[in-house]
DNA sequence: GTGAAAGCGCTAACAA
DNA sequence: TTGTTAGCGCTTTCAC
């Protein structure tokens, strides 16, 4: 086996020692070569670089971790995993991590509290360097774990009064008034909201900024025509059933998130009835798939990559500058409209 | 604030010093107690829980692996995190990690072979205690890397020649198999294969069965009816509109996975086509999406919870029990078919 | 059964 | 500029 590895006793992998007297300088001085700190001179450098080629070093993390203190560890959690909106957000989160040399640790609550708290302390072990709480939940309680752990920490749409945790702000606002002016436009009065579950913040914001959205058109809201689903698919189409029961239903629907409308869709299809001909429907989140439903959903851009960025430049600036004043502490992510296939002008015949 | 931390010096966490002292007793008999070690009197292991509690003390996992050299750390490398099967195939191999109380480090190659390096140095810095491969390509070079790492490591559909290395073989034959007969059963005569890029062992293997199977039912192959996409959404509505060209295209189209055979739904029904009546599909895969698809996506199903039993397993009982002499090197998980709405008898009229 | 003490591989003071 | 050394928090012999 004529490997460079040979020369050492085998099954030993090669530590900053090794690399050390291989390149006939002090551990010190490897360690700041690797490092990048200063005070080293070219020709050492040299010395040092060859012998960890040569040696195939690699600085062991949790050593490192253990005395500096940072483990360049990023935690994310979020609500569902099974919902495409947040593999997407994770694998952004993660390019810009691991851009920044940091590497990530995901969990998924499912929405259970009893989760979450093992997941705080999965966290806390690990000794991540911050946590993005991606679960636009009711999650205050358990949280505290964290905070009190000195761990920054980054929350969506939830505010923690807390030196180390910032927050995403989502401005579903602008998106919803401009999927409803564009419903209104094409000529839709009646239009519904098949609303996410009540136990999320998200949720709630939305609906309420659909109220809002309704009222400023002038539009009648009919409470019947407003049901509270989960935001999954199948969700999506117990609520559309529950509104095709109602006498009258109505000739548009705006959806809490994407999965939802797809849910509207396949039970629409399945009802004889087709979008956006005898139906208009409008999904929210734009997740990737979105543009390949049949029809092509028309959707409320919510950028998981500008989300990402958010959560990691809210924790990467306070991980490295805590104690700057400056540090933005607030952050604002906002929506917009995407028209797609399914959305248009209601029937000619009125609505039963 | 009147919280049980407020005990010791603010701002540091507790450390095992810190219970050993507030239960009297010594480090060492705090380390038995949180690792179960043997020799501790129920006595002393009560106070010393009790301290744990009080304190709200946090093994740090980073000591631990430096000592132990033991990380509880699993690796998981997937060929592209965009494909909905990765996320789910991720996500039940982080519910039995963490089952047995391991995390896991993801990273998404996207099938460029630098990138993998990277994750290798990536997994091999955070000392691993095993690697799944879930690439399904071209490896063999970088995963050296690993292997002589020393660390475990399980491969999908490539055999490796090293003691710490076991491999997961997909028996994609049966699924595809059961899938021709279907077809053929239904009356189709004139089948089409939409590939997966040549670069993957898997695309290849699955090309092949294809192959065998239109033999084993006694059909010629029609070479031009098998085409070379890339397993996204997008190469599967390319694929379908080369087909179209033809003068003659099959009735029935296998695909090499479902985000192809949803790209092809979507594109006949771009052309006009209705699925099943005048075009059949089948995916493989069978992603959750695929029985919400219009209409639902019959499949050959490659189950993720298998997959990700198999890879956990193997690389478990070689980190807890390297000798054994009697341990499994060799996985199989077997595919399936799922009937669902997107295969019918061919049209009535003679295809062109 | 229990405790004292020797490191795991590394960074960061401090000396030189 | 470089080297020496004292730990980081924990597990694990080895005595008691």
């Amino acid at each position: 086996m004529p490997r460079r590895s040979s020369r050492k006793a085998a099954g030993k992998l090669p530590d900053i020692r090794a690399v050390a007297a291989a390149a006939r300088v002090s551990i010190a001085t490897v360690s700041r070569t690797v490092n990048g700190s200063p005070p080293v001179s070219d020709r050492l450098k040299k010395r040092v670089w060859q012998a960890i080629k040569q040696l195939n070093y690699l600085p062991n993390t949790h050593a490192r971790t253990l005395v500096s203190g940072r483990s360049r560890l990023l935690g994310i959690i979020v609500e569902n995993i099974t919902n495409p909106f947040f593999p997407e957000l994770i694998r952004s989160f993660e390019e810009i991590a691991v851009a920044h040399g940091y590497e990530i640790l995901v969990s998924s609550t499912n929405s259970d509290p009893a989760v979450l708290a093992t997941c705080a302390r999965r966290m806390l072990e690990r000794k991540v360097d911050g946590v993005a709480v991606m679960t636009f939940g009711e999650e205050e309680p358990v949280l505290d774990q964290i905070v009190h752990g000195g761990i920054p920490i980054v929350l969506a749409e939830f505010k923690l009064d807390d030196p180390k945790a910032s927050t995403i702000l989502l401005d579903y606002s602008t998106g919803i008034h401009a999927a409803i002016r564009h419903l209104t436009g094409l000529g839709h009065r009646a239009i519904g909201f098949l609303a996410g579950p009540h136990s999320l913040h998200s949720a709630i914001t939305r609906e309420n900024d659909f109220r809002s959205a309704i009222a400023a058109a002038g539009l009648p809201l009919q409470k019947k025509w407003v049901i509270e689903c989960d935001h999954t698919l199948k969700g999506g189409v117990a609520g559309f059933e529950q509104l095709r029961k109602l006498g009258n239903r109505p000739t548009a629907i705006v959806c809490s998130n994407d999965m939802t409308a797809i849910g509207v869709l396949r039970a629409a299809y399945a009802a004889g009835l087709r979008v956006p001909e005898d139906l208009s429907v409008v999904g929210l989140d734009d997740i990737d798939f979105a543009a390949y439903t049949l029809p092509p959903l028309t959707t409320i851009r919510l950028s998981r990559v500008e989300l990402a960025r958010a959560a990691f430049e809210a924790l990467h600036t306070q991980a490295e500058d805590p104690e700057s004043p400056k540090r933005k502490r607030e952050f604002l992510v906002s929506t917009s409209l995407v028209v797609r296939g399914s959305t248009a002008p209601p029937p000619a015949t009125h609505p039963s």
